[in-house]
DNA sequence: AGCACGCCGACT
DNA sequence: GTCGGCGTGCTC
């Protein structure tokens, strides 16, 4: 590390950035958007010169007939040997669309997480920044109620005028419901596009348009650009801080004076948003912006919600689900000279440009969904974050290598202005044990807000109910009752089923043949609303067989349960009630998620069921009953984190029940009650878990005693990567001994048509990991040089979850 | 990752 | 005779 940011200092500093005279430099090494390893020198036309700086776009030929668009990286004066040196050309910015520190950034992930530049490079970039033509701004088409219409009054008028035609209700209908002007009363909370609309309610441009030629909506012209803004601020005032709220806010400020990083460990409840939002007012009265980051599922209607009504237009919001023009636009404001104060976002927000940052947060930083699992780079944005932090901080002249984030904190205090918040209600073993050993900073608010209790939880013995008959299907007697009764009393039921689909697999019944895919070593899910069956590793989808193919039996039967099939029971068993599902296969659209929410906010619908995406961050005022419905799903996994993950996601999911003035009941479904686990989830006892794990992981060497890279290797014939992943093994043994295990065929040993192998290298944390990381690199250099692996992928996953 | 080059099989 | 299969090697 200490190399390494000594490292990007010189790589980074421009010369004209430290003002010496402007020497015509005649090379630029150039970051390609390629996942090859290293940058690409080019040389600087003359015609060019004046025009290529570091962090701007250029675009370059490569290889006999390919143009790309490279960022200029560094700028140099030795002439590269070995090749023959092409020209940049042409310059596409006057000004740099990359800063420096975000380069540094992007080379410190590809360094650390072993990812050629040029995949961060795509990662980092919205698409619309990467391509040749450019961005142009340009403008959407939008729906609104024209100003008749614009009152409950007239709105009624409105259905009753359209109560013939069928489909202009339903269109007319869904956009009161998207818009908000339902429950607004003719007033739109949220602007609507054509496009949107059309999407989401299935209706066709005609149907549009003859309710635009009735007089009831009207369509406007929104430049693209104008965008997310959110509003005027101060929409609604920052309340107050509690008393226990303000110790836990003076805590972390004090905090902040001394280390760079502060772990925030708040029980469900306990407002840590709220806390936020003051820090946020307090980071924005220094003049200093601030990044928000939450995982992807998480990013709730409430919390955007919340942040825009208070800071309306100084806030802007990154993630997956806007559209690129969208997230061009951000880009380009971050550069402008009114960049937002705030950017709320997912993952990838840590990658955008920054000009003053004060303030870090990462919110549920335990959550999973930060590190970046597929294309590379597999990075964990916490520990981005944190890095960006460091990395934004005013070097001291002295001792600017001094890494301050990922390693250890000076004693001295911190070294400048960027403080990172982690804040989770069950933090990461390794985050809290970094608050425990002092390197970061810890403030714990354990008093839930206004003082609601934690839930009850009551666990319930599955195996001994199923002994007795006397579970209906996945439901306990026990569980039935609870929701019945808060049906009864008008309150709300949250069901969580770790699995989405109709259930996991079917079976023979005759000779207990079972579906699998043709492409990847799993058995295939079905799907009985899409009436498929369905492979949730390469997403193929099959036709459901009526015989099987064995022995020509017509009984194949549904195994195990998913979200789908608990939603048709629950349908059953309880006619009366409104029964919702949210999971992926009903949030794929991009206002999926909002409606359900929405929907279960305002109780429209009674019980919601769903995967993991239930258990994030909601707070709903009339839950007051929340069913864990098979617990041991979470704890079978084979992974040294399943113990980890079950306590937390069964946590997660325990604080949604109960909220102001009413204590919530849990109900745990679980075949192994006596599990020390259950115990822990049962007590909220944080402390216990944690103590019981980390034991375990030290005497095991596991994170965070021991650091992980796990090796994998890919290629359609078996026998090679059998082969390649011996001969890697023995490579890798000659320099880390028995800290390499394996390798072994993992869980899912196939997935789209390729076949895996992977190895786990545990590593002392005293080791020099750069020198780790060139040797694995020389590793797989040397494994790929051989012909008959060339066409073999080799990857690393350090810090794998 | 692309893309071209190159050397072997079944087609107009 | 040639179209095209994908193994191999290279990209500043």
């Amino acid at each position: 590390m200490r190399a390494n940011l000594q490292r990007f200092a010189r790589i980074s500093l421009p010369f004209a950035e430290i003002g010496v005279p402007l020497q015509r430099m005649h090379y630029a090494d150039i970051i390609l958007p390629l996942p090859l390893d290293g940058l690409f020198t080019y040389a600087i036309p003359a015609m060019l010169a004046g025009r290529v700086q570091m962090g701007v776009r250029v675009v370059v030929p490569f290889g006999r007939s390919k143009t790309y668009v490279g960022i200029v990286a560094r700028l140099h004066d030795a002439k590269p040997e070995g090749f023959a040196v092409k020209g940049i050309s042409d310059v596409m910015d006057d000004a740099p669309i990359v800063t420096a520190q975000q380069l540094r950034l992007w080379q410190w992930i590809a360094d650390y997480y072993m990812s050629p530049i040029g995949e961060v490079y795509k990662a980092a970039l919205p698409s619309g920044l990467k391509a040749e033509d450019g961005y142009r701004p340009k403008t959407d088409t939008y729906v609104r109620l024209s100003a008749p219409y614009r009152s409950e009054q007239s709105l009624h008028v409105a259905l009753n005028i359209l109560h013939r035609a069928r489909q202009q209700l339903l269109l007319f209908n869904e956009y009161l419901a998207l818009s908000g002007a339902d429950e607004g009363a003719g007033i739109a909370r949220r602007e609507i596009s054509r496009d949107e609309l059309l999407n989401s309610s299935h209706a066709t441009a005609a149907t549009l348009q003859l309710l635009i030629k009735r007089g009831m909506l009207e369509t406007y012209e929104v430049e693209v650009g104008r965008l997310n803004n959110g509003g005027e601020p101060h929409l609604e005032r920052i309340k107050p801080l509690s008393a226990v709220q303000q110790e836990a806010y003076n805590g972390i400020l004090f905090s902040f004076l001394k280390k760079d990083v502060t772990l925030l460990h708040g029980v469900t409840g306990s407002g840590k948003t709220e806390l936020y939002i003051h820090l946020i007012q307090r980071a924005l009265q220094q003049k200093q912006q601030v990044l928000y980051l939450l995982p992807e599922i998480a990013l709730t209607v409430q919390i955007m919600q919340r942040l825009q009504n208070i800071f309306g237009n100084r806030l802007g919001i990154y993630h997956s689900k806007y559209s690129d023009a969208e997230r061009v636009e951000i880009w380009q404001k971050q550069l402008s000279a009114n960049p937002y104060d705030i950017i709320l976002g997912a993952r990838s927000a840590v990658l955008l440009p920054f000009q003053r940052l004060g303030l870090i947060i990462v919110d549920e930083e335990h959550e999973t969904s930060y590190k970046q699992q597929d294309p590379a780079p597999r990075y964990h944005a916490r520990s981005a974050a944190i890095m960006l932090g460091a990395l934004s901080r005013p070097a001291k002249e002295e001792e600017s290598s001094r890494p301050s984030g990922l390693a250890s904190s000076s004693p001295l205090g911190k070294s400048g202005g960027v403080s990172v918040l982690l804040g989770s209600a069950t933090p990461s073993i390794e985050s809290y044990h970094n608050a425990q050993t002092g390197k970061y900073g810890y403030v714990a608010l354990t008093q839930r807000y206004q003082g609601v209790e934690l839930p009850e939880i009551q666990v319930v013995d599955t195996k001994d109910l199923q002994h007795r008959k006397l579970m209906t299907g996945p439901f306990s007697p026990t569980l039935l009752l609870r929701v019945r009764e808060a049906l009864e009393r008008g309150e709300q039921a949250l069901l969580f089923q770790n699995r989405r689909g109709f259930a996991p697999m079917i079976e023979c019944r005759q000779c207990g043949w079972v579906p699998t895919c043709q492409h990847c070593d799993v058995s295939l899910t079905l799907h009985r609303q899409m009436n498929q069956l369905t492979c949730h590793y390469c997403g193929y989808t099959y036709q459901i067989p009526t015989a099987c193919p064995c022995c020509g039996s017509k009984d194949l039967r549904p195994q195990g349960y998913g979200t789908e099939k608990i939603e048709d029971d629950i349908r059953q068993l309880f006619p009366e009630a409104h029964v919702a599902r949210m999971d992926l296969d009903t949030t794929r659209s991009r206002n999926a998620y909002e409606r359900l929410i929405g929907d279960f906010a305002a109780g429209r619908t009674d019980i919601l069921i769903g995967t993991q995406m239930i258990s994030k961050g909601l707070d709903f005022e009339r839950v007051s009953v929340v069913g864990i419905l098979n617990a041991d799903s979470m704890l079978s996994y084979p992974d040294f984190r399943a113990y980890e993950h079950a306590f937390m996601m069964m946590a997660q999911v325990s604080g949604r029940a109960g909220r102001r003035g009413k204590r919530g009941l849990v109900v745990l479904q679980t075949k192994q009650p006596d599990l020390p686990v259950i115990g822990q989830v049962v007590r909220n006892d944080y402390d216990a878990f944690y103590r019981h794990l980390i034991a375990e992981r030290q005497q095991f060497h596991y994170p965070p005693y021991y650091r992980l890279v796990y090796v994998f290797l890919k290629h359609a014939k078996d026998g090679l990567v059998e082969t390649a992943s011996i001969e890697l093994a023995s490579r890798l043994r000659q320099w880390f001994g028995n800290r390499v295990l394996g390798p072994d065929r993992p869980s899912v040993a196939k997935v789209k048509s390729l076949s895996i192998r992977k190895m786990v290298i545990k590593l002392e944390m005293g080791i020099d990991h750069r020198r780790v990381r060139q040797y694995l690199q020389a590793a797989r250099q040397q494994l790929l040089a051989d012909k008959r692996y060339a066409s073999l992928q080799v990857y690393y996953d350090v810090d794998p979850l």
